[in-house]
DNA sequence: TTTATATACGGAGGCTTGCTCCGTTTATCA
DNA sequence: TGATAAACGGAGCAAGCCTCCGTATATAAA
């Protein structure tokens, strides 16, 4: 994180250029919550108050902008792994952070339905963001494994990708709740304790 | 099923609009599988070989062709529930049930999408479709329930809209696979049975 | 068979949105 | 204080959604 964007040049970035990238990045992060990840981008540039011209140099396409907007979201929840992995013994850090992973996608409305490109990932474009979630729900659940809490017999993502769909499907706060009462079913299908 | 749809008036239907409105739904349920519910209507009529004119005077809206195409896929499932109701014993019935439902979403790709809409519903767009799907798997999970197979702690439609997710998600063989180590684990994660 | 007419057809056209291109403006550096 | 590389931003084209209405035709009556 130490280039400057630009090695190629002796320039400094413009300081209205990386002005300009953060208020598309928060606005667009508003913005997506409320209407889903295909809202209007032109809504998105006259709202950040730059011209759509902007917007599209800084994300080239939609996907680039939502990539970049949850990139920071995806952040945190890996850092809610790694911190939940040290607290706890492993099967509770799994639930705890499945729960959190819920949460998310309750909190933010249109973000379940990125997240779910996200989680998901036959295109590239979120590969990196994909891989980290992978990452720590991976690491959370070998150590599960390992201390023998739970059978694996399904790809640790697809537990997320089931969260993930009745999240998506069924958003606001009830949709929240069932995908709660899901994390319970998951993991006593998982659990090797009877 | 015996009214001509137009009781108004004696006029027998003219067999040019019923052969449009079949050929219609063929192209689109096509389209859509390919595209996912998102696809062109421009595309669809042109593809049927009809103006759009004609498309949008058999299907008002969007959701109202979508809903025709797949009004004979969900009475398929509904078909299933009842048969594997009487045939198998209740625990599974209900799982047999789930593999046809992954089934189902995996063989049409574009499916899957216009399934979840249609099985979650904020909108009374899939209304009848949702609700007989409801009634399919809520029969068979009362079954189950009565029979102390199962201890059901969440909404049967929660089950599918996580199955939905899955496949929707994961779309692919791949996906199909996931789909099915899931209900495995549904039906282990509400099992009665230690 | 011929005629009358209800009904369906289909595309032009108005509107919105996605995305590109390029002339104008401005922050940086010497 | 220029020179200039870089960013800005909106005009403009393409594509899609949906409506409206003149034209064509299947059906029913004579």
């Amino acid at each position: 994180m130490s280039d400057k964007s630009k090695p190629t040049t002796g320039r400094k970035v413009r300081v209205d250029a990386e002005r300009n990238r953060l208020r598309l990045l928060e606005t667009a992060k508003g913005v997506f919550a409320d209407k889903g990840s295909a809202a209007s981008l032109e809504e998105i540039a006259r709202d950040a108050g730059v011209g759509i011209g902007t917007l599209y140099r800084h994300f080239p396409t939609r996907d680039a902008l939502i990539e970049a907007v949850y990139r920071n979201e995806t952040e945190q929840l890996m850092a809610a792994a790694t911190r939940l992995a040290k607290e706890r013994p492993p099967v509770e850090a799994l639930r705890a952070w499945l729960l959190v992973f819920v949460d998310y996608m309750a909190i933010k409305h249109g973000m379940s339905e990125a997240l779910s490109s996200l989680v998901c990932g036959p295109s590239d474009l979120y590969a990196s963001s994909g891989a980290k979630i992978t990452e720590a729900v991976s690491m959370l659940v070998k150590n599960a494994t390992a201390n023998s809490d739970i059978r694996l017999s399904i790809e640790p993502l697809d537990l997320l990708r089931a969260l993930a769909g009745v999240a998506t499907i069924a958003a606001g706060p009830s949709g929240s709740d069932a995908a709660k009462r899901l994390v319970d079913i998951l993991l006593a299908g998982i659990s090797t304790r009877t």
